[in-house]
Parts: C-alpha cells; sequence; structure tokens
DNA sequence: CGTTTAGTCGTTTTT
DNA sequence: CGACTAAACG
C-alpha cells in the first residue's frame, strides 16, 4: 500500500509541484475552453518548469498538439520548453505517444509564428508567398533609398540618420501610436521633421509592398490586421484551442492586440511574466501589457502568483530584492528562498577594467579547482563591448569562453552578400539585395546598380531584364558569370543546399578581390553552408535564419564545441531567463548601469535598475558585482590614457552595503597591488573570429 | 559622372 | 572595426 503511495508519486510529475505552481497548472482543467490565466512568476520562480508543465498537463488530458500555439522570446526557449513538455508528458502517457512524439508544432517567437501564419495565408491577405523578411540593416537600407529618392538627404536640413527614421517607425507600429507623440516622447530632436517623416513612411511602405518585402515589424502590423478582419480571423483564431505567452512583460501593444484577435475572450489564453523584470522598453515593450491583462475580461482574468525562489541563495535574494525595492513603482510581488548561506553577494572595488578581466579570470579558475563547470559560470555586461577587455584576458590564459549576443556573424559583409544572392535570385523585386548584389561587381556602383534593378523591375523576368543590360566596362568579365547565377538558381532545379554551394563557388572570387583576409572570411562561409544544410530548403533557411540568427551556442553554429567547457559571456538582455552557479558582473558603475546613454527619461532609468535586478537574479550560490574605479571612455586612440573616475552604480547607495561584502581587489598585501605584470599582446581579433571556425 | 579609396568618426540592449 | 564623408581617380 505505501509502496504503491510512493511510486505513483514518484511516477506523478505534478507531485512535486508547490501549491501555487500546482495551481498554475491545473487552471480550468477539464474546460474545453478555461478563462484566461495570469501567472506572475518571479525570479528563478520555477516559471518555465510550470509553464510546461501546464502544457503538459493539457496534453495529458487530450489537448491536440497542433491546437496548442506557445509564443516565447526566442527559438531557444521555445526548445527548451518543447523538451521539457515531451519529457512530461511522456511520463504520463508513455514515450510512443503520439501527442508527445509531435512535439509542439507551433512553439516559436511572436515574428516566427507571424511569418509562417502569413506565408500560409498569403494568398487570401494580398501577399505573395514568396515575400522576403529584410533585418534591421536591410530595413534601414531600404529607408535610406526610399530617403534619398524623396530628396530627404540634403546636408543643411539635419534629417535624422537610416537607423534614426527606422527606430521612429518602429516605434510608432509596435506601440499602435500616432508619429507625434513618438517624437515627443522618445526622439524630441526630431519633433521638427513630423511631416517629412509621414512621407518618408509613407514611401517605405509602398517601397517594401511594391518589393514584396516584409520587415520584423510587418510580420506583427500584418498578422494584427490580418485579426481585424473576420474573414481570415476566424479561420486563424480557430486553429488553436490554447495559446500560451512567455515573458508577457516583453510585449508590445501590438504583440497585445494579436493576442486579443486571437482569443477575444480569453478563453484558453495563459500568460506568464514579471513585472519586475522588463527590460524590452526600447522595442516599445510595455509592462502595462501584463498589469492590465486581468481587467481586459469578464470575468476578470485569474492571477496566480509564483513567490517562492529556488534559485538563489538568501543572501543574494536579500540584496536582490533590495535593489528593485527602490524602484519609483511597487512590484507585485516578493520573493522568498530557503536557500541559506552565509556568503553574501561581492562588491569588489578594482583599479581598472583590465584588473576587472584579471579578477574575473581568477575567480573563474578557482572555482573550476574546487568543481564548479565553466558552463556553470556567466559572465554578465550591459553592453557587448565591454567584455573586450576580458576576451583578452581569456585568450591570453587559454580559457574557452562563448559569447552571447552582440557580434552577429549574419551581420558580417561577407556573410549577408552570400545571402543577398540567393535573397535576389528568389524575390528579384527586392532592391535592397539587388542593390548589394550588383555592386559586389567591379565598376558597379549606386547609381549603376539603381539603373540595372529599374531596367530588371520593368522586364518580364529577372532573366529578360538581365539580358537586356550592358554593364560597364570593368564588370564584363565578370557579368556573364552573375547571369548564368542568377538565372540558374532557380531554372538548375539543384535543390538544396546545393545551391548555397553555387553561390559560395561563385562568390569566392569577389571575396579575395574585397577582403585582406578572405581565408578567414572564406571559413565564415563554409560555416554558413554547414549550417544550410540542416535547413529543409532555401526559404526556410532564409526566413528563419533572419529571424532566428544562430547565436554563439546552438548547435548548428559549432557541434564540435559541445562536449567541450566554456565560460559563458553574455550581454544581461541576452541572459533573460537563464541561470548559472557562479554570476560576475562587468561593470557596475554609473555610466555602463545605468547607461549614460539611457539617463535621459526617469522610465528608462528604472528600465535599468531592472537589468540589473535581472542580472543579479541569474545567480544561484554566488555573484560577484565589479567596479573599477577607472573606466576608459573612447577606446585606445594610440596609448589612449583618456579614462573617467567611475563610481558605484547609483543602484546600489551606501545604505544597501550592508548586504553586501565589500571588497578591494588586488588585496593591498597581494604583490601585485604593488607591480603588476607585463601584458602580454595577444591578437584578440583573430581569435574571435577563430569561434566561427576559420 | 560615378566609382573607389582614404580618412575620420563614434559605438546599448534585440525580434 | 565598420559606417559615413570627402576627395582622388578612372
Amino acid at each position: 500500500m505505501s509502496e504503491s503511495l510512493a511510486k505513483t508519486t514518484q511516477d506523478d510529475p505534478f507531485a512535486r509541484l508547490n501549491p501555487a505552481q500546482r495551481a498554475a497548472v491545473e487552471h480550468g482543467r477539464g474546460d474545453p475552453a478555461p478563462g484566461p490565466l495570469l501567472v506572475i512568476a518571479g525570479a528563478g520562480s520555477g516559471k518555465t518548469n510550470t509553464l510546461a508543465h501546464r502544457v503538459a498537463r493539457l496534453l495529458a488530458d487530450g489537448a491536440d498538439p497542433y491546437r496548442i500555439l506557445l509564443l516565447t522570446f526566442s527559438r531557444r526557449a521555445a526548445q527548451d520548453m518543447t523538451r521539457r513538455a515531451e519529457r512530461i508528458a511522456a511520463k504520463v502517457l508513455g514515450p510512443d505517444h503520439p501527442s508527445v512524439r509531435a512535439g509542439l508544432p507551433w512553439a516559436g517567437t511572436f515574428h516566427a509564428v507571424g511569418a509562417r501564419i502569413l506565408r500560409e495565408q498569403a494568398d487570401r491577405i494580398g501577399l505573395s508567398p514568396a515575400f522576403t523578411i529584410h533585418d534591421r540593416e536591410d530595413s534601414a537600407d531600404l529607408m535610406n533609398l526610399v530617403r534619398h529618392e524623396r530628396g530627404l538627404s540634403a546636408k543643411e536640413t539635419r534629417f535624422p540618420a537610416k537607423g534614426t527614421c527606422l527606430a521612429i517607425y518602429s516605434r510608432a507600429v509596435n506601440a499602435e501610436s500616432a508619429l507625434e507623440p513618438v517624437l515627443a516622447d522618445s526622439f524630441p530632436w526630431c519633433a521638427a521633421f513630423v511631416e517629412e517623416l509621414k512621407t518618408l513612411f509613407a514611401a517605405y511602405v509602398d517601397a517594401k509592398q511594391a518589393q514584396n518585402v516584409l520587415d520584423y515589424d510587418d510580420l506583427l502590423l500584418y498578422w494584427a490586421r490580418v485579426m481585424d478582419a473576420p474573414e481570415v480571423a476566424g479561420e486563424i483564431a480557430g486553429q488553436f484551442d490554447h495559446v500560451l505567452v512567455d515573458e508577457y512583460q516583453d510585449t508590445n501593444r501590438l504583440q497585445a492586440a494579436i493576442l486579443r484577435g486571437l482569443r477575444p475572450d480569453g478563453r484558453g489564453v495563459t500568460v506568464v511574466g514579471d513585472d519586475a523584470q522588463s527590460i524590452y522598453s526600447f522595442r516599445a515593450a510595455t509592462v502595462r501589457n501584463i498589469l492590465d491583462f486581468p481587467g481586459q475580461f469578464d470575468p476578470p482574468a485569474r492571477v496566480v502568483t509564483l513567490e517562492e525562489n529556488y534559485r538563489s541563495t538568501q543572501p543574494i535574494l536579500a540584496a536582490s530584492n533590495a535593489v528593485i525595492g527602490l524602484a519609483a513603482e511597487r512590484f507585485t510581488k516578493n520573493l522568498r528562498s530557503e536557500r541559506v548561506s552565509a556568503q553574501r553577494p561581492l562588491l569588489v572595488t578594482v583599479r581598472d577594467e583590465a584588473d576587472q578581466a584579471r579578477y574575473v579570470a581568477e575567480r573563474v579558475l578557482e572555482a573550476r579547482e574546487a568543481g564548479v563547470r565553466l558552463k556553470s559560470q556567466a559572465v554578465l555586461f550591459r553592453a557587448s563591448h565591454h567584455s573586450a577587455p576580458l576576451e583578452v584576458e581569456l585568450a591570453r590564459r587559454n580559457i574557452p569562453f562563448v559569447k552571447f549576443g552582440g557580434l552577429r556573424f549574419l551581420e558580417a559583409a561577407h556573410v549577408k552578400d552570400v545571402l543577398a544572392v540567393l535573397r535576389f535570385a528568389g524575390n528579384p523585386a527586392d532592391r535592397v539585395t539587388g542593390f548589394r548584389v550588383l555592386q559586389l561587381l567591379p565598376g558597379v556602383g549606386p547609381a549603376t546598380a539603381g539603373r540595372m534593378l529599374d531596367a530588371v523591375a520593368d522586364a518580364a523576368s529577372l532573366r529578360e531584364g538581365l539580358a537586356g543590360l550592358r554593364p560597364p566596362a570593368a564588370a564584363a568579365q565578370d557579368w556573364p558569370g552573375l547571369v548564368e547565377l542568377l538565372t540558374g538558381l532557380d531554372a538548375d532545379g539543384l535543390g538544396w543546399p546545393a545551391e548555397i554551394e553555387r553561390v559560395r563557388a561563385w562568390y569566392e572570387p569577389h571575396l579575395e578581390r574585397r577582403y585582406d583576409d578572405a581565408a578567414m572570411r572564406a571559413g565564415d562561409l563554409l560555416q554558413l553552408e554547414q549550417i544550410a544544410g540542416s535547413y529543409p530548403g532555401r526559404e526556410r533557411f532564409l526566413t528563419e535564419l533572419t529571424l532566428d540568427p544562430p547565436d554563439a551556442t546552438s548547435a548548428e553554429a559549432g557541434p564540435p564545441l559541445l562536449d567541450e567547457d566554456y565560460l559563458i559571456l553574455s550581454t544581461i538582455h541576452s541572459a533573460k531567463g537563464q541561470e548559472w552557479t557562479n554570476v560576475y558582473c562587468l561593470n557596475v558603475i554609473d555610466g555602463c548601469m545605468p547607461s549614460d546613454l539611457a539617463t535621459g527619461r526617469r522610465e528608462e532609468i528604472e528600465e535599468e535598475r531592472r537589468l540589473l535586478y535581472v542580472a543579479m537574479t541569474r545567480a544561484r550560490d554566488s555573484l560577484h558585482l565589479v567596479t573599477p574605479q577607472r573606466f576608459y571612455v573612447a577606446q585606445q586612440a594610440r596609448g589612449g590614457d583618456r579614462s573617467v573616475f567611475a563610481s558605484r552604480t547609483r543602484f546600489i547607495p551606501a545604505g544597501l552595503l550592508g548586504l553586501f561584502e565589500t571588497r578591494g581587489w588586488p588585496a593591498a598585501s597581494d604583490p601585485r597591488a604593488a607591480s603588476r605584470p607585463a601584458m602580454a599582446t595577444v591578437d584578440i581579433g583573430a581569435r574571435v573570429r577563430g569561434m566561427w571556425g576559420a
């Protein structure tokens, strides 16, 4: 009897949940259309686990996995959730049950799911299913083309730069706001250009439509507008019984509108998030989404709050709570931990960034000696380039590391070139990619490329258009090769990934002509080709690569790295949702945290405070906040000695110091405090590029 | 005239 | 290091 009870407990994956988690998992159980549910899940409160259990519960109770929509903030989060839910469901249903084997076919980011739905519905909503997706740089380039056509590039006017124009446009779209308030709120120095910006944006939209191109914002915007059209909306909404949204505090108004369109009465909706961890308002995310969620419905949504922290030790949590406790607004919960420890988080003062790097490297090695794998340790920082001195130090000591965020290899010019050829071949109307491709030829610059594209646009097909062109003399030799490549890519039925292989082969000589470090870059392209091989076809490859660029650790990016141990370097933004045994946080000084670029408005500063909170709550056992006293402003302008005296972040005022153990390093007794070893020089550029396999 | 190249500038966070 | 500008070059 007691044996069978023990067995049940052990086999029942739901038995280990605490009461609040169980409430979230079991909410509406048995009801085919349960009412809306909001789960406020504090840092480390088992949020992912709870959501995975809820999905598994739905599957175990007979829900159809094809009718569950799971919206996450990254592909990695989607995969993680899918894997966990499968494992839990497998325990209940058995590993071979169809609902387990199906996985979660509709798990992904808002943008990726939007792209898929729009492609499926393309014919019905006046889109060509062959549309291509522009990443931010492409979008900025197109904005720039339109800006020039509109004559808005005259120098005296000091019209905002392309990136700024795109940022303004993007914010207006994502916040569902008119232009004027956006300018007044976020871009006051551009307020004088309202009318010009309006005509520019109208022209930008026209250009995108004429070229059969969608940008990131369009994936949400078109999806939201489709949900306003009853004829199609009903069908899309009818595809799903359950809609679950993770990290809801980081969604914007447009995403909230999509969710409302999918489930107007909130039936079957679960959203999960933490208002204290909202860190994406620069992307127009608004914490109002999560705060106003319950009241949208009648009766209001049920709210379940998870306040038990299973991750961090009590002293780490106490310090984190104190930091967020100074926020201007009160948050919806207080976190508790039962993990006792005598060790308070460390607040370490070092001389400069070089010492900061040495300090971290030494602590990391020390911890590894004590049995903490490198993979269980992470170094977090506000901006991608903050890790540069550390990367030098790690390279010098042969400590392997992988960096998240920042340096994206898709942004490298040579990678973009190859992708542009593939995209242009698939969508000749896409001027941005065409522009790029044509200018690869010697003797072809913006003016020639523009004229050629006009001719191609007027022709019946790409083949005919190209045939009618006469290239400039300097390009004569390379011209036939390009024409053959572009027209043959589809016609020759090469299949995938032979197509990209052909593009790479064609590109090789151009690569050597254009870059000194061609060998290094050729390695990247081989890497790209390997990644391409793991996708079923060109379209899927291009779409998914744009929406979910491989970050440093994704399986495709570097299989050989997978068994090895390596330290994690990550921006705080990219660290969202993760946890490590030891966490080191760099540059916890005013100017970096908060970034001095974000000290304009009060809300910006509050977001920076939450950013520090997110960083601190990633730590399980050990947390080091490092504050260099000297911080070099510009990067070395020849032996550059320009530094500023930095002070501890304003988010940890004197009153909070008791919650930390403060320390100087090196200690006065340490011989290193007096004389420092000479620094070896290292070609860090080469080693960083080497990460990509060259 | 348009392309190429040399020099200067600054550089958050991301789908 | 890469993006943008100004001036040289073809």
